[in-house]
RNA sequence: GGUAACGUGGCCGAGUGGCUAGGCUCAGCUCUGCAAAAGCUGCUACAGCGGUUCGAAUCCGCUCGUUACCUCCA
């Protein structure tokens, strides 16, 4: 195999070499949604970011178990006291009990998830079902002395940690300046500093949601749920943690501060991985600025920023094009090259299809040069992908790969000149990244393959009778369905109009 | 205010101290009944100003500009 998978660590904010804590297992945590709302093209790049990654380390041959959450309770609007559950908000609003509330948006998120051919997780914990475990965690920190009770409500004591572990590793934050740069929140008055954060709540009597526990009848808070699922799925330390770059302050340093509060390890994960944000005009996509686009208004065309509907396998290949670390801009422009350049790559796992290696050998000398250009080719496939899951660069290199099988095809290079096995590992390495690893599939015809060649077949008899309406008539019916016929020297063949 | 990141050709977007990113768009050529497809060629950029260096878009400094996090957000 080529060199290793290098990944950024938020924590070191350094490339490392990925070394699983137990190979050939990896334990793989991220940040689901919450379900209040339909998702987002932010929710897809995410989801899609991490598919990637865990779809590459199965490839590689790790045992894997990826958990992803979905957040169904305890996500506050804001800290205070009279915090508002979302999930309760908008049940409210719909007049709904908040688990059809739950449901009906889970079931959505499934539903253009499996559009985007992103892999369902090993285990989906729901943080109403791990209550006991999120009760128990708190219990233990408040055994060890990292938070306290007020009124029924348990917080998290942030100075009392940072004495003895530091606050803010992972972000990048000095106890100090938060202390002085906070926000005066309403309703505050319980907690001993504004950068505690709530453990368990008491619910008030309207509020719908809610359990027993040593304190109160009542609710976990936020960032608690990651905590205790990972910790009972994967143990107290593992090795991947993700989720979107704005989990990373509060979220995520909460969840490590959690972690070694309670059972005191350190880090709970040893690699954080952070994808970026999509943003529009430059600016962040989210639900505070209204700017967000939903998945299924993407796929419809239904919305006022969109010139026409995109597949999910161009929003797929999209967000593939960029590197998840930086932001990615939104624009029709952008989409419209992405479904051209995502039907290319199509075309050419067709072609390869079709290509066949020579069982005779013919009496050519093979190309040493050319051999070794071709592996060249396919390893800087993987090298993109092994360098912090660059498939932007990847996807360049699947495109200079893509020109090779393209001429092979065609007949401009002699498939004779290449050796058996450079032959195999380019099909092999295109068919596998493109489709395995990368997630991508072909979106249109499907089964209609053999159809479409006995409509080729006809189209050959015409053109041989030089009969060219028939010919030209059949072209142009094709095209209406964005299929394109390709006279080739060697044959005919079609392809997917880009 | 604090802390990060970024500023690449018509657009989107990689990138390493010296060797072609790639995609889309546009123009031309080959092929072709005409096309299309495919291949080839061209348009050749790194915000500005200094510095380090034999050599920098890539390292350092400053300036300008943009963004993110610091409140819920993927």
């Amino acid at each position: 195999m080529q060199q290793k998978l290098n990944l950024y660590n938020t924590l070191t904010r350094k490339k490392e070499e990925f070394e699983p804590l137990h190979a050939p297992f990896v334990g793989m945590y991220v940040c689901g949604p919450t379900v209040y709302g339909e998702p987002h093209l932010g929710h897809a790049r995410s989801a899609v970011t991490f598919d990637v990654l865990y779809r590459y380390l199965k490839y590689q041959g790790y045992k894997v178990r990826y958990v992803r959450n979905i957040t169904d309770v305890g996500h506050l609007e804001n800290d205070a006291d009279e915090g508002e559950d979302k999930i309760q908000k908008k049940a409210k609003l719909e007049h709904l009990e908040p688990m059809e509330v739950v449901n009906h948006y889970t079931n959505i998120y499934h539903q253009e998830m499996d559009k985007l051919n992103v892999l369902q997780p090993d285990i989906e914990p729901r943080a109403s079902g791990h209550i006991i475990e999120q009760v128990q965690m708190i219990q233990e920190i408040l055994d060890n002395g990292f938070a306290y009770e007020v009124n029924g409500s348990v917080y998290f004591d942030v100075q009392a940690y940072d004495k003895e572990h530091k606050y803010g590793k992972l972000s990048g934050r000095v106890i100090d300046d938060l202390l002085n740069n906070t926000r005066t929140l309403e309703g505050q008055e319980e907690k001993r500093s504004p950068l505690d954060f709530a453990l368990w709540k008491k619910a008030s009597p309207t509020h719908i949601m809610r359990w027993p526990s040593p304190w109160s009848d009542g609710f976990p808070g936020w960032h608690l749920e990651c905590s205790a699922m990972s910790r009972k799925y994967l143990g107290t330390t593992f090795d991947i943690h993700g989720g979107g770059l704005d989990l990373m302050f509060p979220h995520h340093e909460c969840e490590i501060a959690q972690s070694q509060a309670s059972c005191n390890h350190t880090d709970a994960a040893k690699y954080w991985i952070h994808n970026n944000m999509i943003t529009v005009n430059g600016q962040k996509m989210g639900k505070s600025l209204g700017n967000f686009i939903n998945l299924s208004e993407l796929f419809s065309g239904n919305h006022e920023m969109l010139e026409q509907a995109y597949t999910p396998m161009t929003i797929r290949f999209f967000i593939l094009q960029a590197h998840y670390r930086s932001t990615l801009d939104f624009s029709n422009e952008a989409l419209q090259a992405a479904r051209k350049g995502y039907t290319k790559l199509m075309n050419g796992l067709r072609v390869l299809k079709k290509l066949r290696f020579p069982e005779e050998p013919e009496a050519v000398e093979p190309d040493a040069k050319l051999n070794e250009e071709l592996q060249k080719l396919t390893q800087d496939c993987f090298r993109g992908l092994n360098d912090d899951l660059n498939t932007a660069k990847t996807i360049a290199s699947l495109f200079n790969l893509l020109k090779k099988i393209n001429s092979l095809y065609l007949g401009q290079i002699n498939i004779a000149q290449l050796s058996r096995g450079t032959y195999d590992l380019v099909r092999d390495t295109y068919q596998e990244l493109v489709l395995d690893v990368l997630g991508l599939k072909e979106e249109r015809v499907g089964d209609m393959e053999e159809m479409l060649d006995l409509v080729l077949t006809f189209y050959k008899e015409a053109k041989e009778q030089k009969a060219y309406d028939k010919v030209d008539a059949i072209r142009a019916e094709l095209k209406r369905h964005g299929i394109v016929i390709k006279d080739m020297k060697t044959g005919i063949d079609w392809a997917y109009e880009e």
